[in-house]
DNA sequence: TATTATATCAAACGCTTTGTTCATTATCAA
DNA sequence: TTGATAATGAACAAAGCGTTTGATATAATA
């Protein structure tokens, strides 16, 4: 990709990410993201086709980053060497999105959320997937899985709303033990 | 109030769920409430500051409703003849929200669920405490609650989504199962 | 380096939506 | 009946959107 193009991009995401952090997105005016970001109007929309399309792409990106690096071994934190429990894999996902606050916080929050939580709970359920003995088996599986993936996106939003002042371990334990799981 | 006023106020309402039956909050103008009401722009305006104070005025409207009747006894499926426990409790509410699926189901989905929920929320926590014993003790109260009504939330959502294919008791029942609630 | 392709730019455009205003008419409450 | 209030319809400025244009700047490539 054409550095120009690379570079612009960036520069967008960031503002728009600036912008999220202080308002809310149906409030972000086009015109705003271009101050912002320093660029022109046509090229903006060379770039995303709507509003909408921005904050879409920029979900994929954060999501493909944070659940991608799951399977490399790039940070500290990573437990990537060898299978792991429901658990581990939890309190890593946690740190990733500790890390990621800065891009996170703003598209959880308010009308954009909405797209954001949908995104969210497509990887979760990917997840939670992947350890059969999670789902409870006293109620429809549907229903449990939802259950699963719906409250861990809710215990999240909550954590990052206030500050996460709990550690990614803790919260992983807390929240496994609220669903009964145990290892 | 004059029957006019309440006259106009109904049409408005009406014609906004009847919308957002059919699209999302955002892509309402506020032309197309004009002509669904069949009202003059003016009088829009008169009554409303703008389409987001149409959307809280009507969520308040509905949870209004449908809290307050929890201590009334108007219904078949009513319990308040005596105190009764959160499954009962649950149930009922879930009846009531089945019995104003029409303007629920707008509001619920799209970019207006975030206004929904965050009075749904309201709602559920003052409902929660009522139930003290519903909220571990093993996990910081805070988070305890959040996850009670984070999840219920969801799963309201869920299955209001699917058409509610399983009956209110079912639910209920189903719902206590997960969160380990044991009567 | 010279060439070709492509990204960015600024400015202007028509269009839609918004929220307000105002004079007029209809409806209500007393 | 009368005075007050509500609804109407038309018009308005302002803001935002998405597109187009032709010129300029920067990248990839030969």
């Amino acid at each position: 990709m054409d550095r120009r193009k690379q570079k612009t991009r960036r520069a967008i995401f960031q503002a728009f990410s600036r912008l999220l952090e202080i308002k809310h997105f149906n409030d972000i005016t086009v015109q705003e993201i271009l101050d912002e970001a320093d660029i022109g109007r046509s090229t903006f929309y060379s770039h995303f086709e709507t509003k909408d399309a921005l904050l879409k792409e920029m979900c994929t990106d954060i999501f493909d980053h944070i659940f991608s690096s799951d399977l490399q071994s790039e940070r500290s934190h990573d437990f990537s060497s060898s299978d792991h429990g429901l658990q581990e894999k939890i309190t890593h996902l946690l740190y990733h999105l500790k890390d990621h606050k800065g891009n996170v916080l703003g598209v959880l929050s308010g009308e954009s959320g909405e797209l954001f939580m949908r995104f969210f709970k497509e990887y979760l359920k990917a997840m939670f997937e992947q350890y059969p003995e999670s789902i409870s088996q006293d109620v429809p599986k549907e229903f449990a899985l939802n259950h699963l993936v719906g409250s861990f996106a809710e215990a999240v939003k909550w954590w990052m709303g206030n500050r996460m002042k709990m550690a990614p371990e803790e919260l992983a334990e807390c929240y496994l033990k609220l669903i009964g799981y145990h290892a």
